[in-house]
DNA sequence: AAGAAAAACGCACAAACATGCAACTTTTAT
DNA sequence: ATAAAAGTTGCATGTTTGTGCGTTTTTCTT
């Protein structure tokens, strides 16, 4: 049995099972259960199947497993708290998608008075939570993978409207590049928001710093403050600070 | 049984009826309470739902609905499976509010082809797990209550739509009053929805019959479709048929 | 406030895991 | 043809992970 051949198999009883456990696929074919257990990393890294305990899955049968945000979750959640203390009472925000965001209304005090536009649906579904909060959705398609709406409708509403500050999810910054976005639809109601708003505060993890996506959203001296779970006065921010972005 | 494997299944059944007990998982994968509650705690930790005393339930699912509707999910459950065979593919639909239209959501199958506008906030977070599902949001103020949108961009939006169906959520419903609601401010975009809808089908739990609220949506003969958890041909529901409500 | 149900905790044991090593096969170079 | 190199496999080892049970603590119900 050739070990090519055998990690076909397996391929094939996965597709079959979309679950397989290592003890019975080394009855099958008649290897112990070390073969079967390299063969299944070697897959994993090739990224054919996902290695659990006493087995695999198919990669299909995973629900939604965002490893990477939930590993990044205690930082944003770092980030979020440095965030609040830019919150006064009575101001009007508008609050784009993204995990950052959702920490940083996670964390809002009870109590809190305020009035808070967003396209994003679970900050919406949190504010329901809050009685001093006037909430306002922007209406519009959604976006699945975001969470979050994109119509026209959104972008005329934002036209109507103006805001003291806005907090803007971004996927990659880059002092030159600017803010950028991976998808076009998402830069436009950015824009939007960008334009509709006074103060343009973003939370950027740090591994997004100096990275760039192929869409753009604006400049980076557009953003007024940028927040992230580096010290303020790291070197690192210095090209972000020369352009004159407040830095917390 | 691989423990990846059960955790799946512990999603999935969340993704059906939004709240599970630990018992009846325990009892349906033949393993002991205490490996359910660990993998329970491994779920939430990885943000995949919401832990309560006695089991789950899913991060959509908004727990501040009142208790009384908590007692009577079941029956909503066994109502909104009545429904289901009412959505062909491709049709477009208006879903409103209430806990009877989220079950209804969560019961559709993963691959229904679907366009569907809502102004409910769980029912929107829910279609971003649909792949084959247009979602449209209605924006608008947030009616924390309900978590629905109650604003004029919305009724604005309906007046340029059409749909095929519409699920309308209603608070009381009475032969001779008519459908209402206890607060002004819903009336309105529920009237915008069924003047937008070819056909207005709603889910009513039994007790909500032969009771009035000060507020009138519409008359009876408004609603096309009502669907209960009562036998379809009792004799409670002649009133209704009397009027010219199909009834199921 | 008392009793019941669920959760948390520590423990024990078995199953699954990684690792180094030796035996064996296949490939490659001379 | 043959020896060295590389690759593959199974085994012994010590470690980690998963599970169920008994006990204690917490939470819910009445």
């Amino acid at each position: 049995m050739l070990k090519a051949e055998r990690q076909n198999i397996i391929i094939e009883e996965l597709r079959a099972f979309n679950r397989i456990k290592s003890a019975d696929i080394c009855e099958l074919l008649n290897v112990s259960e070390d073969t079967i257990r390299r063969d299944l990393n070697e897959l994993e890294e090739k990224g054919q199947l996902k290695k659990v305990h006493g087995g695999a899955i198919s990669l299909s049968f995973i629900p939604s497993f965002k490893k990477r945000e939930v590993i990044e979750i205690q930082t944003k959640h770092e980030i979020a708290k440095k965030a609040i203390s830019l919150i006064q009472d009575d101001m009007v925000l508008i609050i784009d998608g993204g995990t950052s965001n959702l920490q940083l209304v996670n964390l809002l005090p009870q109590d809190k008075k305020l009035t808070i536009f967003t396209n994003s649906i679970p900050v919406a579904s949190k504010l329901c939570e809050y009685p001093n909060i006037d909430g306002v959705l922007l209406g519009g398609n959604i976006l699945r993978k975001g969470y979050t709406t994109i119509g026209y409708q959104a972008i005329e509403y934002l036209l109507e409207i103006h805001a003291d500050m806005c907090f803007l999810g971004i996927t990659s910054v880059d002092p030159e590049a600017g803010l950028t976005e991976a998808n076009r639809q998402e830069t436009t109601i950015k824009k939007a928001i960008i334009k509709a708003s006074n103060k343009v505060v973003s939370m950027v993890i740090s591994t997004k710093l100096n990275t760039r996506q192929p869409f753009k959203v604006c400049d980076i001296n557009s953003m007024n403050i940028m927040i992230t779970d580096l010290d303020p006065d790291s070197l690192l921010l210095n090209p972000y600070r020369d352009k004159g972005v407040e830095i917390y």
